[in-house]
DNA sequence: CCGTACGCTGTACAACGTACTCCGTACAGA
DNA sequence: TCTGTACGGAGTACGTTGTACAGCGTACGG
């Protein structure tokens, strides 16, 4: 592979070298491809983009495996293509006028329903940005939410970037516990299989804290009542942080 | 594979039926393989825990790659006790009887610290617990120092768990970003070999607070002075939310 | 009309996890 | 002391992965 940044780069933001006009004709195009390999990663679960096999979706394409290999140098710039295009397709509210935790609120909300929809998107490495034209439009918008509290709280553009940060860490590590809870299904499966060691095992001298509070969390994630309670936690803690910036 | 929790469970706690006196000893010992596989990850990079291979670790014990599915059942336990051989092994400080801050800001600091010395920690899906001895412990000895926040603030359990998630999610998060800037290198030279493309698509009119902010935020991850300034902000908010519950 | 650039594919290789089968060892019971 | 058997270890093999390489056929530029 060669795994050349500026290649890679060219891709996301299709400005390919024009590509002469000799030979056949595509069959496929590009954003089909990524499609279909999006559909694929979806229906994989939460590791579905890192199961995303070029054979399968060579497969799902109709295709030889090794065609893909026009398209596209490599498995990688393939996942990136994915992850830059499940940012461009995320709608993006108009909230410009709303007060600055409203703003942020939706933010948050908009990057949930992400996760939502394609939970792999959780486990994209946030310290590896893609810096495709979907994450750089998603950034600019989320930037853009920050406008007031960052006049209110006199946040420079640094600041501004750590907050945005903040606030798109708690949000994905909510949607990795959600995600958990609702892969489980049944609770009290899960709780059943594990149940026999861990009571030889957990013992509440050695482990007071561990055993009621973990109980007790358990318990709430997995109650229909409350699913959000933790993300609606994090997100209120987010908002006082970031007021206490100001003045 | 079998998979069975409740196998791996016993694994990770050792708590193993006694297994026959019959026929040769075992050659190895399941700590000094998870020791190992531990150096391996380590050498590995941010994916030496997804890189870990069987065969790898079977070479570096000097045995073949099938006798050490008689130590553990896959790969996947194998990771597991991995991931719980680090927790187990973090060092705790003994914070009782400071400020809720310290002690909030001392866990905070061993968890950076976990993931400077295994970078591929802050990948481990924090939504599916290993529920071993040493998650356990780090679990037990974090929750306890929320003990007087949780008094002040009167948070009862499942909050108290929402809140360390919270705080370990902005660690981990900043570990992360910790990590691409060191990967990174030669931080000119990730930046060149983008340049050329970026300059010619990242449009300012199009996304002025993006190119802005983006281009502030990589400097300064990138500037020796400031490496962490993103981590502290984190923290300082996360304290900020939280004493916000306070009264 | 040809040469050539290009889309596509078949084959092949190295690496992976692991199921199956066999071998030799060393203890339990006689 | 002898023997049956439980057990640790290893060799082989299968199916999977990403992708390098070489060839084939198509369709346009000259």
């Amino acid at each position: 592979m060669a795994t050349d940044p500026a290649r890679t780069l060219a891709l996301l933001w299709r400005v390919e070298q024009p590509a002469g006009t000799r030979g056949p004709r595509r069959g496929l195009d590009l954003d089909d491809v990524v499609a279909r390999a999006t559909a694929l990663a979806d229906a994989g679960g939460p590791d579905g983009l890192a199961g995303l096999s070029v054979r399968a979706l060579a497969r799902e394409l109709g295709v030889a495996p090794m065609t893909l290999y026009t398209y596209v140098p490599g498995r990688e710039e393939l996942a990136a293509l994915v992850v830059d295009a499940a940012y461009a397709a995320m709608p993006r509210r108009d909230t410009s006028g709303l007060g600055w935790r409203e703003r942020l609120t939706a933010v948050a909300e908009e990057n949930l329903a992400l996760h939502r929809a394609h939970p792999w998107a959780a486990r994209v490495d946030p310290g590896r940005p893609v810096l495709g034209p979907g994450e750089t439009a998603k950034y600019e918008h989320e930037l853009a939410a920050f406008d007031e509290l960052a006049t209110l709280a006199g946040l420079d553009d640094v600041d501004r970037d750590a907050a945005l940060t903040f606030l798109l860490d708690v949000t994905r590590a909510a949607a990795l516990v959600e995600q958990h809870t609702a892969d489980t299904g049944d609770a009290g499966a899960w709780w059943a299989a594990r149940a026999p060691v861990l009571e030889q095992v957990l013992d509440p001298g050695r482990f007071p804290r561990a055993v009621r509070v973990g109980a007790a969390a358990g318990a709430a994630q997995q109650s229909a009542r409350d699913p959000d309670r933790a993300w609606r936690f994090g997100l209120a803690r987010v908002l006082d942080g970031l007021a206490a910036l100001i003045g």
